[in-house]
RNA sequence: CGCGCGGUGGAGCAGCCUGGUAGCUCGUCGGGCUCAUAACCCGAAGGUCGUAGGUUCAAAUCCUACCCGCGCAA
């Protein structure tokens, strides 16, 4: 079989090893190099790496909608396209360049989580099962006929980052399973149930700010689901806090507002939530490197009766 | 040259602006108290203050260069 490959980030990476293996890959295409990082420094996304050293050729459009692309790929003369996390919608001139069309690793469990964040969403939203679904595209948005879908469990403690990781090797799996059967036809393509349809939207930097007016466990959810990137965060003052990691306490007051420092001592810093309360495990702060909630407060960087994420003044968006 | 911060005994921090005695909380070791303790009391060990230069009678502190770590923005 003869195929291009289109993703871009290290969750795709799997895929295309896996792609490699069963098909010809005559293309890879992935986004284009970017200033990145401390000091902005071009670097090249992991699924350009990869390609190379792979020994595969790398193609960056900027363009996509102008045709040439479109007569790029139709030149290719390929059976089909795979696509995982590529990073942007294909037109439909795209979408039917390949003989069979394009096929797409999508991280959940369709129409769940249609979108460009699913693992982030599938964890913040507390859900305790999710996957990766093989699906025939279309010009919407993860909206596909569907191949086969793959499940897993999420576990309680799971971070997005570890989750990504596995979803990314069963993304593999799939391809290696599903991409030879579809290209021998042997696939019902089922339509999704659009009225199940739930979305993943892309995360902004401000999905990462802390809530303490919910149940702990949500806190919880949401610290890990946004571990590693973009990272929750609170303040103190009008100083940043990254939180690394939390743990559910068993602590169970109510009488402190949310947000308030019940305990923050030689052993562990402790939040109220609304009910409940929250152990900082891992924190860091601006200019610093990572610390557990003793050595917070035991530099004095936390008290006990601290207010965090308070903030009081109201939610100004600067631009 | 995108903006900014940090590198001080084992850990986390203060001291630097306004040069001149190495500070704080914790940990470690020894002793004590206690039914007991992540509690309390007494005592001790442990630091080339990132590296290399410079200024000065004197540098953790001021100046220069470099190395390492980190936040923001993309």
């Amino acid at each position: 079989m003869r195929a291009l490959f289109f993703g871009t980030p290290e969750f795709a990476v799997p895929s295309l090893q896996a792609l490699a293996e069963i098909a010809d890959v005559v293309g890879v295409v992935c986004q284009p190099d970017r200033p990145a990082g401390r000091g902005n420094v071009v670097t090249p996304p992991p699924v350009k790496v990869c390609a190379e050293a792979l020994g595969l050729a790398v193609t960056q459009p900027t363009k996509l909608r102008d045709g040439t692309f479109a007569a790029w790929v139709r030149e290719q003369n390929v059976d089909v396209a795979l696509v995982v996390a590529y990073g942007r919608i294909l037109p439909l001139d795209v979408l039917s360049g390949p003989r069979l069309g394009c096929v797409n690793v999508h991280a959940s469990l369709l129409p769940k989580l249609r979108g460009a964040a699913p693992i982030t969403w599938a964890l913040v939203r507390g859900e305790t099962e999710t996957g990766v679904t093989l699906m025939k595209m279309d010009v919407g948005m993860d909206t596909g006929d569907i191949l086969e879908k793959f499940a897993t469990e999420i576990s309680s403690e799971e971070t997005a980052g570890e989750l990504s990781t596995r979803l990314a090797a069963i993304g593999a799996l799939a391809v290696r399973k599903g991409l030879p059967k579809y290209v021998r036809g042997e696939y019902t393509e089922i339509a999704q149930d659009h009225a199940q349809a739930t979305l993943a939207p892309i995360l902004k930097k401000e999905d990462g700010r802390m809530d303490f007016t919910v149940p702990a466990r949500r806190v919880h959810d949401h610290v890990r689901g946004m571990s590693p990137w973009p990272g929750a965060f609170t303040k103190r003052g009008d100083k940043i806090i990254k939180v690394h990691e939390t743990r559910v306490s068993d602590v169970s007051r109510t009488d402190k507002r949310p947000g308030e420092v019940l305990i923050a001592d030689k052993t562990r810093v402790l939040v109220a939530c609304d009910p409940g309360a929250i152990e900082l495990v891992r924190v860091q702060l601006e200019g610093k490197k990572t610390v557990n909630g003793a050595d917070w407060a035991m530099g004095r960087g936390v008290a006990e009766g601290d207010i965090l994420g308070a903030s009081t003044t109201t939610t100004s968006t600067t631009t």
